[in-house]
DNA sequence: CTTAGGG
DNA sequence: CCCTAAG
């Protein structure tokens, strides 16, 4: 049988050469792993992506505290300088960055706060303060909580407010077009605080922005326009079938969300560098965070539950800072989990304005459910495009605690972390037109009444939670799994996040968390067809009401009881099993096909090969995978169970691990490499 | 971090 | 899937 095929355009760096891939090829003589990232190319960054990654260099570069290599220099002593520094860095940061997108992050001091705060943070990281004195000085407005920090011992109290949705809506429908917002975020300081420096600058939106809509010849969201389409054309794909095929570079599901990506980044960017240890961060919302890690809401994973409970693979990779990232640790994340003191960050909430312009005839069906009722497109043809900007998106409120003791680096850290975690995973995108909120994402935009001519200043996006109040409530998991979040969901706001990768292929969807991702890599995978975002298909899910905020802001309001309380709840902390995803026939194949051309023993590249978008499914998954792949090809039919595996699949795999274990055991003794292309033959 | 295996 | 021992 002609087994492997041999392709000589093996990614492997040795690869080409003779037939397969060699089977085992020293590490050494493998690339640099870490370089191997692939970049997507025709990425594009959207806000989130650039609010994250502006996240991801702050805290990068941030201070060595955080780095690895510079962990020698903790950070601590923190002269005014330092700050302004930390601050003018920031800047530097934002305007590099590429798309210029990009928002400000704003620090403010409350005003009612001491002043001492606004000191100690200026002037010197170690806030000495009191800390209850703090504690006592939150806002009323806050609902959050003094307590928990103090059992932190932090020492910045944490405030939150909560928004409700409308505050949301308003918010962002608010007009003008142009303002930019930025995200603050609140540390221990007050949101509404008086003096506030602006670590970043405003770049100019203009630049522009990544598509998060527009793009124009395209004619569907550029970025999305897969995902989209996909989802709504192909609800489900039936168990049985192998839709999609899962093969290299596309296949999974997790990129539907959008999530990943960023939250990946967060993961990873953060390291949980013990030194600046004493700041974790924690998200209110239970969800975030963990979601963060996890990166991929939808399908399985509903939203906040599961999440990721170990740090696999998700939570490593964030492309972010660090090339390597993607085998950055768990590790990391591990340790950053413990130690977290905890931030708790309220919802973020944001709104973006857009403008619409004129744009072409494309359709933008593609946000709409298949089944549209009315009119198509009814209008003219001339512009169906509504081509959107955001400027900007403001993340209203974060509240981070801290201990005084942390050092700046730890508090950039901290703040990336937040900013990640919510962009990652916690928010999904709402739309916003004329100040209301339009919760049909099957309504094509021409329904909803946005069309090119009207969208100006009359579209809003909103940034709102995006967690599940309680995971019990999904039902099937599969079927459920993704509706909750993209319910309420603008198609077109999910999209736009995503892509992470292809920006520098730093940031991988990893994460699941997040907001749809989208990033173009995913477009093969859905197979699973994790997020219909019709939803269409499964009816109790029916967009019911998760309403993104509103069930889930209510729970973690309480500041001072979210702390406690998740952890209470369920401290997923270190966690619970990861959910069970069985594998689709589609990843079969593609599994079968890679390790047909990688041989077994070559998990890490299996996974690069053919899941490398699919954020579950670690290299360990595979290799498990494989293993009962193989026991199940070996046992009669009558006795397997699950989703049945084609025969024909199974017979390679038989195939594939006789042939490769007799390559291995060939290698053994001596036998040259050559051997092995004449008994291919 | 990867692999390989056992649980 | 998880966990661990070994590289």
């Amino acid at each position: 049988m002609v087994f492997p095929k041999r392709s000589t355009s093996e990614m492997e760096s040795g690869g080409g050469s003779h037939v397969a891939e060699m089977p085992r090829v020293p590490k050494s003589a493998r690339g640099k792993r870490s370089i191997r990232k692939k970049e997507s190319p025709g990425q594009m960054m959207c806000a989130f992506d650039l609010l994250a990654s502006v996240a991801g260099k702050l805290l990068d570069e941030g201070d060595g505290s955080l780095g690895n290599t510079s962990a020698a220099a903790p950070v601590v002593d923190a002269s005014p300088k330092d700050v302004k520094q930390f601050k003018n860095e920031v800047m530097d940061q934002d305007s590099c960055n590429e798309s210029a997108l990009v928002s400000h992050i704003a620090f403010q001091r409350p005003a009612n706060h001491h002043a001492r705060k606004g000191e100690d943070l200026e002037g010197s990281h170690p806030l000495n303060e009191d800390p209850k004195a703090k504690s006592g000085t939150l806002d009323k407005e806050s609902s959050m909580i003094s307590c928990s920090k103090a059992e932190l011992g932090c020492n910045f109290a944490a405030i939150a407010d909560r928004w409700s949705p409308e505050s949301v809506e308003s918010g962002a429908c608010t007009g003008d077009a142009v303002a930019n917002v930025m995200p603050m975020i609140t540390a221990g300081f007050h949101k509404n605080a008086p003096d506030m420096f602006n670590l970043l600058d405003p770049m100019d939106v203009d630049v522009k922005p990544p598509p998060l809509v527009s793009s124009d010849s395209t004619g569907e969201m550029p970025l999305y326009g897969n995902k989209i389409r996909r989802s709504t054309s192909f609800p489900r794909v039936p168990k049985g079938g192998m839709g999609f095929t899962v093969d290299r570079d596309e296949d999974d599901d997790d990129k539907s969300s959008g999530c990943t990506h960023p939250i990946t980044a967060t993961n990873k960017g953060f390291r949980p560098n013990c030194t600046a240890g004493h700041s974790s961060v924690k998200k209110l919302l239970a969800c975030k965070y963990r979601k963060v890690a996890p990166a991929r809401m939808h399908k399985g994973d509903l939203s906040c539950s599961d999440v990721d409970r170990k740090p696999s693979f998700r939570n490593k990779k964030m492309y972010y800072t660090r090339q390597r990232t993607q085998r950055s640790t768990f590790k990391r994340r591990k340790m950053f989990d413990r130690h977290s003191a905890l931030v708790s960050e309220e919802y973020a909430k944001s709104n973006a304005k857009f403008t619409a312009r004129d744009s072409h005839p494309a359709s933008l069906e593609a946000n709409k459910g298949t089944n549209s009722m009315a009119f198509q497109k009814s209008h003219e043809t001339d512009d169906c495009h509504v081509k959107l900007r955001i400027k900007s998106f403001k993340v209203p409120e974060l509240l981070i605690e801290i201990p005084e003791t942390a050092t700046v680096g730890s508090l950039k850290k901290t703040v990336l972390e937040a900013v990640n975690a919510i962009l990652g995973g916690g928010l999904r995108v709402g739309v916003l037109h004329h100040g209301k909120k339009v919760r049909d994402d099957n309504k094509t935009l021409m329904q909803a009444g946005i069309a090119h001519d009207d969208v100006l200043d009359n579209l809003g996006f909103s940034l709102e939670p995006n967690c599940t109040p309680h995971p019990s409530q999904h039902s099937p998991p599969e079927d459920t799994e993704f509706l909750e979040t993209v319910d309420t969901t603008e198609p077109l706001a999910r999209i736009a996040p995503t892509d992470s990768s292809s920006k520098h292929g730093e940031i991988d969807a990893s994460q699941e968390l997040a907001l749809a991702p989208l990033s173009a890599n995913y477009q093969g995978n859905d197979h699973d067809s994790v997020y219909s975002p019709g939803g269409m298909s499964s009816p109790d899910k029916a967009s019911t009401n998760w309403r993104a905020i509103v069930p889930v802001t209510p729970a973690y309001s309480n500041a001072g009881a979210i702390v406690p309380a998740n952890k209470a709840k369920r401290s997923p902390e270190q966690g619970q099993r990861r959910i069970r995803r069985p594998f689709s026939v589609s990843e079969v194949e593609a599994l079968v096909l890679a390790v047909e051309k990688l041989g077994t023993g070559r998990w890490r590249d299996v996974k690069l090969r053919a899941f490398d978008n699919a954020k579950h499914r670690t290299y360990v998954d595979l290799k498990d995978k494989w293993k009962t792949l193989v026991h199940t090809a070996s046992i009669s039919p009558q006795q397997r169970r699950g989703e049945p595996v084609p025969q024909e699949l199974l017979d390679r795999v038989l195939a594939a691990q006789a042939y490769w274990s007799q390559q291995q055991t060939k290698l053994q003794p001596k036998t040259p490499p050559l051997a092995e292309s004449r008994l291919l033959t």
